[in-house]
DNA sequence: GTCTATATGTGGATAGAC
DNA sequence: GTCTATCCACATATAGAC
């Protein structure tokens, strides 16, 4: 046994994926040099395609370290949720929950990184290049297909087409809120503080993709009448 | 005059305007080169340099030529709202719509490439790049400034804090749908051909946008009961 | 205004010594 | 597993002829 402390198994790779994380959120995947990289987590230049084999599969890499746990974390809050219920349709709004703690909570980590991956996230659903979208969209589809089930259970009345749409909405919502959190002073100034609060996010989250989940279907006879069939409905 | 049609002016800066909205949509900004752009406008390579400076001065001046536009419409949808309304704050839902229907209506714009810019856009608004987002925040800040006053005169019952999130969700929710349009599949399979039916869009994006900004405000004391609390507010 | 040719920099990836 | 040195493709931008 040296004297030193034990060198931990990979602690290269850790690094690299670290200083990836952080500079795709800040840079892009396109803008950040493999030069930079390395120089940040000090590490030479070659070691990235040593341990990962190109720069393609360390962006890989770096989503599949988190959203993994991320959306396996998910599937188990509804499945524990699902045996709670005993084979009735969820609430509306434990699913929600369900679906979006396990991001919000990860805006809290600052330190461990989880924030600057929750933000590389939440923008890289939307971006230009296939491959990225593609590799998005299957690490999602188990965890979608899921949710959606139990959606279309618990809202039996919002017909499935509609219900498509919401879902669609309430994604992106979220990752846009996710992804542009710090924006949020260009509508105006928010109390700085509130900003990363998950908790208070998650209240207010709620609250908005609830309503929306639950509002009356529109009847495309009556464009102009949202707000009175809302009346109506209470 | 000659006989063959006079050539208009600037067709070069049109013509390289268009081909940059695709691309950029396309592959976004880094990954188109003024090669493939010039090649696919059908100009010289050093045109652009000429024409625009830069390829940054030629992303400015892509966003420039639609936004000022589509931000000036909203203003003036605006503007009628409150001269009918005669001081009298106005229906939220009527303030939706004056936002959200400038861009959903070029949706439907797919030869003229304002489909493509919708989409160029919606992905923009969460860009990596600084510069980028400065601009778009500075393109859009007096559209801004007035739909949030608007919104404050609608929804004096919503507080500061909360509206200022019901916003950013708001906004939020319109750029991801425009921006991922073609990923609802993703989600399930939806009628391709209601994908950019702006009509009907619109009255989904505002029944669903609508009862998220109208829902009460939650208590932070109940965090549980806002499915109660809809119950109770009806 | 348009073109060709080129200057100048940077990118990802790798060969081969240690 | 780590490092240096280097290959080669491709980027933006421009100089200068037409």
């Amino acid at each position: 046994m040296s004297l030193r402390a034990v060198k931990p198994p990979h602690e290269t790779r850790t690094r690299i994926l670290d200083a990836a994380e952080e500079l795709f959120m800040q840079h892009g995947f396109e803008s950040t040099s493999m030069r930079l990289l390395t120089a940040k987590a000090r590490v030479n230049l070659a070691a990235v395609n040593y341990h990962f084999g190109s720069k393609d599969a360390l962006i890989e890499a770096v989503f599949r370290r988190r959203l993994d746990p991320m959306n396996a974390e998910r599937v188990e809050a509804l499945d524990r949720l699902e045996n709670q219920a005993a084979g009735q349709p969820l609430a509306p709004e434990a699913i929600i929950r369900a679906f979006i703690g396990a991001g919000l909570r990860m805006i809290e980590d600052a330190k461990g990184g989880g924030r600057n991956f929750i933000r590389l996230l939440g923008r890289t659903y939307t971006d230009p290049a296939k491959p990225i979208r593609a590799l998005i969209g299957q690490l999602y589809a188990p965890a979608m297909t899921r949710f959606k089930t139990a959606f279309e259970r618990a809202l039996p009345q919002v017909g499935r087409d509609e219900l498509v749409w919401r879902m669609h909405f309430m994604f992106g919502t979220l990752a846009y809120t996710l992804a542009a959190t710090d924006t949020v002073q260009l509508i105006a100034g928010c109390k700085p503080e509130d900003r990363y609060d998950s908790r208070l996010l998650e209240e207010r989250l709620t609250g908005f993709l609830l309503a929306g989940l639950l509002t009356p279907v529109p009847q495309a006879s009556a464009p102009s009448s949202i707000a009175d069939r809302i009346v109506q409905a209470a």
